[in-house]
RNA sequence: UGGGGCGUCGCCAAGUGGUAAGGCACCGGUUUUUGGUACCGGCAUUCGCAGGUUCGAAUCCUGCCGCCCCAG
């Protein structure tokens, strides 16, 4: 297949800049710009020590990602040139994640990552190397609109990945491009095998990308202490239940680790107090939700108050939402909606953009 | 030390002679480029302890231990 990559002029006069991580998405992404002739390079960030990661010396699997990113530009007979940008990713996304838990909100750094390193600071750099645009293995769509780009879910909704792109700017979107957004997963791997890529069977990356043991916990106690003080747990009338080792562990909407037993319907986060530093629990009515106030809202297209819907997460259908210019409201209650996640907003398949979700409003009075 | 009640998995709790429900918690897995949710699976050879009756007891009897309540 021959990928369309929107270029203003001859594939074979344009330079395309790919963001290889070393997985199987951006690999193919790379190779099908390879294809259309066009001249291209492949950047990989490094931006954190994978060795130190996952808890092993720097000499072993340090790096297994650039290996494997250097090993397909090789192949592929692309340029290839790998960035330090360790200190940037601490600043811009460890340390804001970082931040959030200490607030007692739930951050996602996959967005962080996304408005800075990825589509501030490496975007900036492909222009700065003349390029016409930055690939990336996104499953989202950039469609040519009547106003200009679009971006629009994928094709595959298992797999759409347009949550994490709601900051994402029309400036950034310009020169931006997804060429795997309207392919099932399973046709990528198909073409890396038939292109003979070594990532071809190479498990799809999951959890936080500096956090692969999932002990994120420890990660933002080495940055905030303060965020691993105990407290208390108490139900929606204050009761004491139990106590907590530090809200870095505790989520709105979470179940497991309250470690209260002899209950007769489960518990769940309703909030999250960093003033006090408890976590207040109730059952699963008190977690439904009819609004969220947002901040810093991002338009990629004019602003729209009707026949929106939102994702309140990455993996979820979008839900039918009213909105009047700063709050969100659910046509039926959302559950587990955490101040510090992202409400992205949907027209149809068009990603229109999305806000910080702020503060919720729950759907029983009763539990306000 | 008179009377009454109770003691079953970490917590709550069914079960009163036929060979240990369930819920919560916990653990594991599935799903998932955030957290979380959801789903699936696991989780007391043993019923405070020691004897006894019985073909057979957590369930009946005896003693002991512990806890609670009332009264002194």
């Amino acid at each position: 297949m021959i990928a369309d990559f929107q270029l203003d002029r001859p594939p074979a006069e344009a330079r395309i800049v790919v963001a290889m991580s070393g997985g199987v998405d951006s690999s193919v992404v790379a190779a099908l710009a390879a294809r259309t002739g066009a001249e291209v390079i492949g950047i990989t960030l490094q931006l954190y020590d994978h060795g130190e990661a996952i808890g092993r010396s720097k000499t072993c699997c340090a790096g297994r990602d650039i290996y494997d990113a250097r090993t397909v530009a090789e192949r592929l007979g692309i340029a290839h040139y790998v960035f330090d940008y360790e200190t940037r990713f601490r600043d811009s996304v460890i340390e804001r994640f970082a931040d959030e838990y200490a607030r007692g909100r739930t951050p996602i750094p996959c967005v962080s990552c996304n408005q800075s390193v990825k589509f501030t600071d490496l975007l900036a750099l492909a222009r700065d190397l003349g390029a016409d645009c930055l690939a990336t293995g996104h499953y989202v769509r950039r469609i040519a609109g009547p106003q200009g780009p679009e971006l629009h879910r994928a094709a595959d909704p298992a797999r759409d990945q347009s949550y994490f792109l709601f900051a994402t700017t029309r400036d950034q979107l310009d020169d931006l491009r997804f060429p795997l957004g309207g392919l099932p997963k399973p046709a990528v791997r198909d073409l890396a095998r038939e292109l003979g890529l070594v990532v071809a069977d190479k498990p799809d990356s999951q959890d936080i990308c500096f956090v692969p043991n999932g002990d994120y916990a420890s990660e933002v106690k080495k940055v905030r202490p303060e965020a691993a003080r105990p407290g208390e747990i108490v139900d929606l009338d204050g009761r004491v239940l139990g106590g907590h080792a530090g809200l870095i562990h505790f989520t709105v909407g979470q179940r497991r680790g309250l470690d209260i037993g002899g209950q007769a319907e489960p518990l769940y986060v309703v909030r999250l107090e960093p003033e006090t530093r408890r976590v207040v629990v109730g059952p699963k009515a008190a977690l439904a939700v009819r609004a969220a106030r947002l901040s810093a809202l991002n338009w990629l297209g004019e602003t729209q108050r009707e026949g929106l819907t939102a994702k309140v997460r990455s993996m979820a259908r979008p839900a039918p939402v009213g909105f009047d210019g700063e709050t969100i409201r659910f046509v039926s209650p959302e559950y587990g909606v955490a101040p510090g996640q992202a409400a992205a907003l949907y027209q149809g398949d068009r990603v229109l953009g999305g806000g910080w979700i702020e503060e919720t409003v729950p759907a029983e009075p009763a539990f306000a």
